[in-house]
DNA sequence: CAGTGGTCTAGACCACTCG
DNA sequence: GAGTGGTCTAGACCACTGG
């Protein structure tokens, strides 16, 4: 009956009452475990648990504190973009609208650590929900992570088979709103300087970054949150 | 020398060497405990969080398998609008624009769980940054969790008080790119129509709903990632 | 129903850091 | 230096769920 989400579950009763006011210590480790009548690990996991949430702040010698501004903490999903659609009960297909050697930009090349002038992949990918335009995708990718012979990227998409073969890679992602500049406007059926949602996402391994990818979607599309 | 840390980064170095392929069946925590020479309880919190950033898949008698299409999680950090301002250098402040008590939108009110035609406290506030727009916000906010005499919101940002007051409730947040209507265009000084990016929170406590608020974010604003 | 992960315990040592 | 959280261990029981 006293498990580790019933110890977790009674400090964040007593922080929303204020019994433990925001800023102020709370008792220690073996003192809640003689408390609630359980062992120090399993107070250590519940207050663990509300440390990453933002709840509390810890630190040795310094014990416990209740967070002064919590900072939100919101995990996202984001899945490949086949899974997307589908998950919205609708078919997905895409066309690779552009393939080639090229030298990025340089903002680009700079954020990915690539040496200027020095030339990648280029793909340019409109994603189709029922047939209507869902996202435009831009993407540079470093050649040599690629196999010989490399894969069909008209037959699966550059986003699916990045996930499934260089998975597991550290990255950055950004979101933002951003006008419709005449290329998207024309591939994604709006009119120029229409509101659209962005997103950026930069993809390293350990041997160096792989991927730079921007896509921008069609209007409508929304991003949330879990819980 | 091994801790949880170091079998996860073996784990994961097996996951991407393809070691344990996609869809794989990993050995159960006892024979990695034995492997690796540590307690089965390293172990399990080792695959746990591998599990809990999505490239495994446990279930009890099931097993351990190696995610399929991994589904990329990302998290962000939502700080009180003040500390994000202050982050980037600058100095906040904010206006109170218009404090009413009104109906809301349906739309909002059915989000929220509120009967038809019950009036709600509405707030709607100009963040500056430097003195320069930096968010336009419109709150809807249950006046029953306000303490008597109200908290004077001209003075301390609903934002702020909310947070430190009613702090530590679930909720949901949506990201979305939208156009500029007049009255953003003219809050915010921008053109009519101009692409800005929105967040939209609902937060609930035990009681009930607490508030819907949108933040729409000056041009430029950018949603980034932790790592 | 049997196997796997989920959790708890009691004790221990360690790492960090505040005073 | 000493107090606090961070972690490990060995063993145990439990909960869920697949076959």
């Amino acid at each position: 009956m006293t498990g580790w989400e019933d110890v977790r579950a009674e400090v964040l009763r007593r922080i929303r009452a204020r019994d433990w006011a925001p800023g102020a210590l709370i008792p220690g480790e073996e003192a809640l475990a003689v408390e609630f009548g359980v062992a120090r690990a399993t107070v250590n996991r519940a207050l663990r648990d509300l440390a990453e949430a933002g709840l509390l702040e810890r630190r040795r010698k310094a014990g416990t504190r209740v967070a002064l501004l919590p900072v939100r903490r919101a995990t996202l999903e984001i899945p490949v973009i086949r899974q997307e659609v589908e998950a919205r009960g609708q078919r997905h297909s895409f066309r690779l609208l552009a393939m080639a050697d090229a030298v990025p930009p340089v903002p680009v090349a700079s954020q990915l650590g690539w040496g200027p002038g020095l030339a990648k992949l280029y793909l340019e990918t409109l994603h189709l929900a029922n047939g209507k335009p869902y996202a435009h995708e831009t993407r540079w990718l470093e050649p040599a992570v690629l196999p010989d012979p490399p894969p069909d990227f008209s037959g699966v998409s550059a986003n699916e088979w990045l996930v499934t073969h260089v998975a597991y890679a550290t990255g950055d992602i950004a979101f933002s709103a951003e006008a419709a500049d005449a290329r998207c406007a024309e591939v994604l059926g709006v009119a120029p300087g229409a509101a659209l949602f962005v997103t950026e996402r930069t993809t390293f391994s350990a041997q160096g970054a792989i991927t730079f990818v921007r896509l921008v979607h069609a209007p409508g599309y929304r991003l949330h949150t879990l819980v």
